[in-house]
DNA sequence: CACAGTGGGCAAGCTGCTTGAGTATGTAAG
DNA sequence: CTTACATACTCAAGCAGCTTGCCCACTGTG
């Protein structure tokens, strides 16, 4: 493969990637969720179903524990999330959405499967869910850094 | 197309563009590039192989133009690119890249070639190219967001 | 030859993450 | 049971990187 074949491709994916979680954002705003980020929608996907600990979401992000704990406070603050005592470690706590926290999270959904609506329209379904099969399997399970 | 679907969907391109941008960092940074971050390679495929300006900048990373213009006083003091004046237009500058902005810019190929290598080993570089197309059919030209 | 529009940059401010330090709890060895 | 070390979390300070507000220089239009 040329390198400029190389470059073109990462050029594609940061492309598609950029605009699907833009209209995500748009979508989840348009919601009424206006005082959250992408950000924060990482972490939900992290939280649901069964909730996560501080040191689990550090590790989805890519950041340090401290800022993870902060954006939990923020989601905290904002109603979004809450911290329970973590039933088997008492030094850790258990960290699970709030009502609003999953109305948030299936607005997220929602404005994500519209956001792909044009795009199966163009490719066709089958071709979309192929194509997250192959790169799930380019690039297995890292950490969803939303900088760089 | 179900709301999972596109939750996971997004997650896969995610996940795989992280991992790609992340890769070809660590690449640059071993082929002795250092003090550089992927916003900056970001810049340079811009100003490859003609140069830009700082308005050009702005608009392919999606940033303010003060924003861009810090950069650009970053990498010129770094070495990695010159400002001219512009040809056509005396309130605009001409920027564009050193022999060094150069050499980094083949060291970010080379790398983005060696990173996607393993990709092309597991489905093969015609099916990699036709996946490169079919992103950028869906979503056209839009500015890179280095963070959300 | 005014005047609105555009390209660029200085300075200050703020957001969001990191680094550093400290407390509470868990785990394991003697 | 005690000592020692590791883990989970958080408070506080620091700082990088982007924005907002302002300004000047040049363009082009009537």
């Amino acid at each position: 493969m040329k390198n400029s074949d190389a470059m073109s491709l990462t050029a594609a994916l940061l492309g598609a990637t950029g605009s699907l979680v833009q209209d995500i954002q748009t979508g989840v705003v348009a919601h009424g969720f206006d005082d959250i980020r992408p950000t924060h929608g990482f972490v939900f996907t992290r939280l649901a179903p069964d909730g996560a600990t501080v040191t689990d979401i550090a590790a989805h992000l890519g950041f340090t524990r401290q800022a993870a704990s902060q954006i939990v406070d923020e989601l905290e603050r904002k109603g979004y999330v809450e911290r329970r005592p973590h039933p088997d470690d008492a030094r850790s706590r258990l960290i699970l959405l709030t009502e609003r926290g999953w109305r948030c999270t299936r607005a997220a959904e929602a404005s994500a499967a519209e956001a792909v609506r044009p795009w199966v329209e163009m490719v066709g379904e089958r071709r979309l869910l192929a194509l997250r099969d192959e790169l799930v399997r380019l690039a297995p399970a890292g950490p969803i850094r939303p900088s760089w």
